[in-house]
DNA sequence: CGATTTGCCTAACACCTTTAGGTAAATGCA
DNA sequence: TGCATTTACCTAAAGGTGTTAGGCAAATCG
């Protein structure tokens, strides 16, 4: 009997497809064995268990994330790549909710260190370089910048700001030039 | 054989606590039973299914959380108001992880209805008496506000901002008094 | 072309969820 | 107080998921 050509990548790839259609706590190993049309069992050569899967998951969606950010970062500074790197943490996760969810899984210190959660921090920092901050202030506004894109978009994924006028994208907006307007001016301590 | 006395209330209670202990998504109806030393079978007839189950931890928790919030306004007005709000969020999800990680459930129209939603979004409402926004920009702060006390607490409490000098404590501190520069100085559209 | 490695399989077990139907404790009513 | 009804918890059973162990056949490599 032909083989599936199963690869702990592609496993990870179509798991991240899964999360995306039915949602990231419903990716099972089971599923995702249905999915190749191949015994459950089979999987366990290619990850070592049900977490490993996700984990791999997850990390592949930060790594996807990344990219996308430096794309939308290249060639541009202050409002215009703050705007432009906010969008792409809001697109991602509408687009790939699953992924998104996934991203969020809390990884161990080792597993975070390999990910692309360095290439996110660093990215931020780099959109931080169009405004006026030294440190701490940088590391404190980097933190509000992750709890503002973060927040909005699971607080948005969630259904909390659908049927109520205005509608989201025009919160979105505003807050996007509140925020460029804080990162402005910075109160000081 | 004497009677477990078992409730949906005292199962919601039971499920909260589990929660806080061993995590919202390794909540079980089985680990349920075993607490009250009850077969599994029997939770079935207090509660409709495992997710229902859940749906009633998150249903707690957000009232919990705002009967905390309520307490907390009283009183205050302005800044005051602003940081004694964010920090019953901030400490809530800190004392009750898994409390928490319910509140984030998400929930159909219905139960939203019927959950302490509404007094989430009124008491953030308030808060913002105490500056100076008329509708819709009244809504877009209240937005803002729920994003960044979100995300900054989902954040802080999946291990992102320990491990990083300065301390989560000052980056908190330093992002109320920024988040209340900036409600004080709404950017016009 | 034969030997080895690799990939997927069957089998089995443990655990969780859910439903159906039984028995004993609690409750309510004469 | 005694009996009927309701209620609370039980046993039994079936289906799904996670995981491990060990086997056979396909791919790979000498």
């Amino acid at each position: 009997m032909a083989r599936a050509g199963l690869t702990t990548e592609r496993l990870a790839r179509a798991g991240a497809e899964l999360a995306d259609e039915v949602g990231f706590d419903q990716v099972t190993v089971s599923a995702l064995a249905k999915r190749f049309d191949v015994k459950v069992a089979s999987l366990y050569s290619h990850v070592r268990n049900s977490h490993d899967l996700r984990v791999r998951i997850a990390l592949l969606a930060l790594e996807e994330l990344a990219d996308r950010g430096a794309a939308a970062l290249a060639g541009r500074a202050g409002k215009d790549a703050l705007a432009a790197f906010a969008n792409v943490y809001r697109d991602y996760a509408r687009e790939h909710p699953g992924r998104y969810a996934a991203a969020q899984l809390r990884l161990t210190p080792e597993e975070a260190a390999a990910s692309a959660g360095g290439r996110h921090a660093r990215m931020t920092r780099a959109i931080l370089r169009g405004y006026d901050l030294t440190e701490p202030d940088q590391t404190h506004a980097v933190r509000l910048m992750g709890s503002v894109f973060h927040g909005y978009v699971s607080l948005e994924l969630a259904g909390g700001f659908s049927h109520s006028a205005p509608d989201s994208q025009e919160s979105w907006t505003r807050i996007l030039d509140a925020l460029d307007a804080l990162l402005r001016n910075w109160p000081a301590a």
